[in-house]
DNA sequence: TTGCAAGTTAAAGTGAACTTGATGTCAAGC
DNA sequence: GCTTGACATCAAGTTCACTTTAACTTGCAA
């Protein structure tokens, strides 16, 4: 077969990454590879689906840990078939509803506190430190269609 | 009235977020507040609101430069009222919505890529660039109900 | 053979939202 | 007067997921 293995450049362009993310992935552990004689690497094409999930996870919103147990999760020395990767992806249903479920919340007490036009810290819904698990971390600030360049 | 000058630490206690975030949000002009002969923080009553707007800002996803913004929209000498946290308040509800909207269309992508097993790059519509936008953002970690300590 | 793009490394930088630590002050109760 | 606890400042540290920088090497084409 043509390019039975794929240079960082190759990968990181396929993928849609950027080259010092997938030394990053590397170095943390996510991926792996081999060596040229010159000692540059050297992907195998799995890797690609491999890299794949990892941005699918993040875009879940799993933190590079979780993901990296989930991959541990992956056969070692079988390539990983499609049962597998659907028995980890499946993992994330419950994880999108509940984040969906958490802003609908949020979204229900926002309206009756504009209702009320209250945000009163004893009567409030909307300010309730219980509530807030439901939505983003700190550092979560880009929203929809707001990437930085 | 009692206690009409709140000192930090009844702030921080009632507001439920840490001192150090206050002086944090202090320095950054989120709040403001008096000073004691002794040189200690005071902050007027209505300051508890104006901290339980950023913590709900937060929620809904803003970040600290956002609500900066926001909050540059309340009345300066007057003490903001129902309707000025009500028309605050408003403006999120569509980025509330846009982010159930997103989710739900990533929920539906994975359901159909979990259908196919594919997780393909060609293919599969979970792993499409332009939907990353849709999810959480880099450094966007903690899903529901896992905080950091 | 020369030139250049693409690769290598380790270390430091980024940004957001704070927290922690060191060191010193203030105010209240005893 | 003394202890105690809450408060003050300022600098530096934390977390995460990377990116950037600097100095150097490899590999391919002209």
């Amino acid at each position: 077969m043509t390019d039975a293995w794929l240079p960082i450049g190759e990968l990181a362009r396929r993928a849609g990454v950027a080259a010092s993310a997938l030394r990053f992935y590397e170095t943390e552990g996510l991926i792996a590879g081999g060596r040229s004689a010159g000692g540059r690497r050297q992907y195998p094409r799995h890797v690609l689906r491999r890299v794949a999930f990892i941005r699918a996870a993040q875009t879940v919103g799993l933190g590079l840990a979780d993901i990296r147990s989930a991959l541990a999760g992956l056969p070692d020395e079988r390539t990983p078939d499609k049962a597998d990767w659907q028995r980890l992806a499946g993992a994330w249903q419950p994880l999108i509803d509940a984040r969906i479920a958490a802003l609908q919340r949020l979204r229900d007490q926002l309206a009756s506190c504009i209702g009320c036009g209250c945000l009163s810290l004893t009567a409030c819904a909307l300010y309730n430190p219980q509530d807030r698990a439901g939505g983003l971390g700190p550092g979560a600030r880009y929203l929809a269609g707001d990437r930085p360049a």
